[in-house]
DNA sequence: CAGTGGTCTAGACCACGCG
DNA sequence: GCGTGGTCTAGACCACTGG
């Protein structure tokens, strides 16, 4: 750490270059840490998977104590952007098919069981955005978008109808070059470079239309779970809309607190 | 504290009578000092509302560091048992309109306006329990339960139907003497001192049965949103099985993650 | 074995709320 | 002014992982 043995905090620092500001009336170190670390993450420093430094390290560097860097880390944590396996290090969250189905994907059999549906594509296109789409996305004058609309199936039995509309800037070439796969939040990651922190879900009950009925195999007007999310990044841009229609015979979406 | 300077911990607690098992292969301290004042308010030692001791006091009482005692109020306060003010104390956390509002109830206008609907009571009784009942609230052979049924309404528009059970065990006198009121986990707390500190919900989508369709003045086999909820203690005891259904053209269920 | 995160302590000063 | 929780440091030992 490379400091003197200090009995007060006041003159601790006085001598030395402030790598962090020494917090007069300003955030609390921890958090100033926190931000730092943070976004070497947004500016992908340090990738998905990626172990950080130790935290002796980024105390040298950062020129804080090991508890403090502790402190920030433990909050990034909780937010599950970072992991720590003791003896190995600290690491950067991946969307691995665990994370994804226990994380983002919250529909489960009636059994309990859970798993990833299958996904068939429908149509996928790069055009002009509606005026929802602009809204949501927060989209600039100008700017396009990647849409596209699958059927996803559990055991072969269709279940959901969705529609996807992300910022073509975030994602070029895809819907011309490139097809979605099963696994969309990896695939932003792996292949972009955008990764899915925070998502926002509205859900209601609504009446399947005739195409929806027809491709589900149920009757029109039957009840369906409509999930409507934004996906955003970790420092809050609008990644992902998307419009998901569930039959809910055989299946719930599952939410848990506390 | 009441404990000498000590260089080794391996030896500093040799002579005194531990209050807190040493840990030789057992849980961590901290997790230790968290189950002795989780199970204070199981056993309402502090009730919802009182402020604990202060950090200095239970870390002399427990004999442990105020560093450790801290560690396990925060974990506390994170999973919404506690709350902190600074300059104040530490207290036990209420089922305040605030609380109920944010926690549980998640529907929200779909201008995204927020507050907890009026109720109006159909039925109340207290009465032998169905065979899912005496399964999801764990029940006793013998036992009993409450059952009642509601209307909850959007300044004065019917949203959604509700029923609701409890096991007349926790709850003596209810149905009977006493009536629910509209902030039922509220009433729960302080009539009963039973908390809800976990719940967890199954979503579906469902067609309204004509009995339904008469009370919220819609038509038989629209689509309603079912929300089937568990909700337990701090120690996982059942508290209240409720099944709502709700008319979400003007409302929708929110669910936010990271 | 060395290096990592995990636990625990002791003690400093800061910021807040109240009398 | 005093007591509370909030921040920060320094240093000890524990437990796990890998070579």
């Amino acid at each position: 750490m490379a400091r003197p043995a200090a009995k007060k905090r006041s003159t601790a620092k006085s001598a030395k270059r402030p790598a962090v500001k020494k917090r007069r009336r300003s955030l609390p170190l921890y958090q100033q840490v926190d931000n730092i670390i943070r976004r070497r993450l947004v500016d992908n420093v340090w990738k998905p998977g990626d172990a950080l430094p130790s935290e002796m390290q980024l105390a040298a560097e950062l020129d804080v104590s090991q508890g403090t860097v502790r402190k920030a880390l433990n909050d990034m944590v909780a937010e599950n952007l970072l992991y720590r396996r003791q003896g190995l290090g600290t690491f950067v969250s991946e969307h691995t098919e665990r994370r994804a189905l226990f994380f983002f994907f919250k529909i489960q059999g009636k059994d309990g069981s859970s798993s990833l549906p299958e996904s068939e594509l429908l149509d996928c296109e790069q055009t002009d955005p509606t005026k929802d789409e602009v809204d949501r996305l927060e989209l600039e004058p100008g700017a396009k978008v990647v849409r596209f609309t699958r059927v996803r199936s559990f055991q072969n039995v269709p279940c959901i109808v969705e529609g996807i509309a992300l910022p073509q800037e975030l994602f070029p070439d895809f819907g011309i070059e490139l097809q979605p796969p099963n696994n969309l939040f990896r695939f932003y990651q792996s292949i972009y470079g955008v990764t899915v922190a925070k998502a926002r879900e509205l859900i209601s009950a609504v009446s399947a239309t005739r195409k929806e009925a027809g491709l589900l195999g149920i009757k029109a007007g039957a009840p369906l779970l409509q999930i409507d999310r934004m996906s955003m990044t970790i420092d809050g841009r609008p990644v992902e809309w998307r419009v998901s229609r569930c039959n809910t015979s055989n299946h719930h979406y599952v939410s848990e607190r506390g």
